[in-house]
DNA sequence: CAGGATTGTGTAATTTATACACTAAGTAGG
DNA sequence: CCTACTTAGTGTATAAATTACACAATCCTG
């Protein structure tokens, strides 16, 4: 970046900054995205993303987590850079540049609200997506992406469990993302062996059967490994 | 992106959008990348890689292209995107997004020629980097890194060499990118196995010795596959 | 206390990765 | 012409990782 160097033939205007964050979770064993409903403008009433501008001297993590604050009511979730998406003809009102961010939750710990940004805001199927404003159909297909080969080398699953889980719900969240099933054995001894996980002292009853063992992350921060 | 819809709170002035492209070539056996030195302003004489501001209605790509012909007389080349850079202190300038792009080339197909834009343009050794103007230096690390997983799940390698070329060659071509020494016959096993090359009836002869085969990559196409 | 439901566990077979050293083909120089 | 030099080219044995697969343990309920 050398603009402002005196040279010819550089842009005077260049276009919008946005943001979009992209927020993945796996609810009732199935991969969800949360949407939003547009309130009002061009796109009235279409669904997409939580987004927003960009403002001079913010940063673009700062702004991301500004608007999903201010816009969604959540807090505090650890956010990833994905893609920026560029083309001019992606939002009919201009020309802007949207950086698309990436995060997983527990829902049992992430409270989005409806604001008056929005007309609503909902949990949908990864694999059922109603037709989405802007090029958002897009950035999911490419963040879905991301997510699987993630969860393949990192521990990122951690973000979307709870401390505390069996390994029946941590094979379930692989399997929900990855969209197969794994075996049994082979997926806990993996996750033991890498030490992906530990067990706690503490079990689980649910039903009239054998109580679960609980386990936690080893590690609760990003890290590369191996995983499947 | 939902700006513009009349809510509140939304910033008026975003910051400006640049693009920086990172060029990656394997010469003597050694990573380059390749560096411009800036021509005036508040950065003369810094090294940097070339770039440039997006106008309205360009797409990133298309920006990415043009500065690349413009700047640095190098046209056709296929360009990947790497990451966006935001903080708003790494331009001393002002606030400015840069999207940053990276390409490999093959040196002998592709001519950087220093323009009325810089000062000069070089291929420099990216181990041995000068100090950079901007945050530079972090889009380069970040570069090598993306560089070095990619060519170990993915056929990019072709992008760096000729049409044709020895298995010699191509071992040091991952050698040079991967910072290390690899096994003769598992390379060749291997690579020949998946079929990322296949052989040609060509040969070629260099010194007093057993002449080569020339092998040719199987997809000059991206394409993911594994490979060490 | 029998039946139902979920948790939890081991081993053998196959595939993949690694370590490792000599022969082949050509040229150059005596 | 034949010896020495240089780079190209090849196979096998071992270790490690991945896959496939079935039944016993624990707890509650009726």
């Amino acid at each position: 970046m050398h603009h402002k160097t005196n040279n010819s033939s550089e842009p005077k205007k260049t276009p919008a900054v946005a943001v979009d964050t992209l927020i993945f979770s796996v609810i009732d064993n199935k991969l969800k995205i949360l949407l939003i409903r547009i309130l009002g403008g061009a796109y009235k009433n279409k669904w997409a993303i939580p987004g927003g501008l960009v403002a001079t001297n913010e940063s673009l993590e700062k702004a991301a987590s500004r608007i999903l604050s201010q816009k969604a009511g959540v807090d505090g979730i650890y956010l990833e850079q994905l893609a920026t998406f560029g083309d001019p003809k992606r939002d009919s009102r201009g020309h802007s540049v949207s950086v698309a961010y990436f995060a997983l939750v527990n829902d049992k710990l992430f409270y989005p609200k409806t604001t008056e940004y929005y007309a609503d805001i909902v949990w949908k199927n990864a694999d059922a997506l109603p037709p989405m404003a802007f090029d958002h159909k897009k950035i999911i297909e490419y963040g879905k992406e991301r997510l699987m080969s993630k969860l393949a080398y990192s521990n990122i699953a951690y973000a979307l469990l709870p401390k505390e889980f069996t390994l029946t719900e941590l094979q379930a969240v692989y399997e929900a993302v990855l969209g197969k099933t794994l075996d049994k054995r082979n997926f806990r001894k993996k996750v033991q062996e890498i030490e992906l996980v530990k067990e706690t002292t503490h079990t689980r009853q649910l039903g009239a059967n054998r109580p679960a063992k609980l386990f936690i992350f080893t590690q609760r921060h990003p890290r590369i490994i191996d995983i499947l």
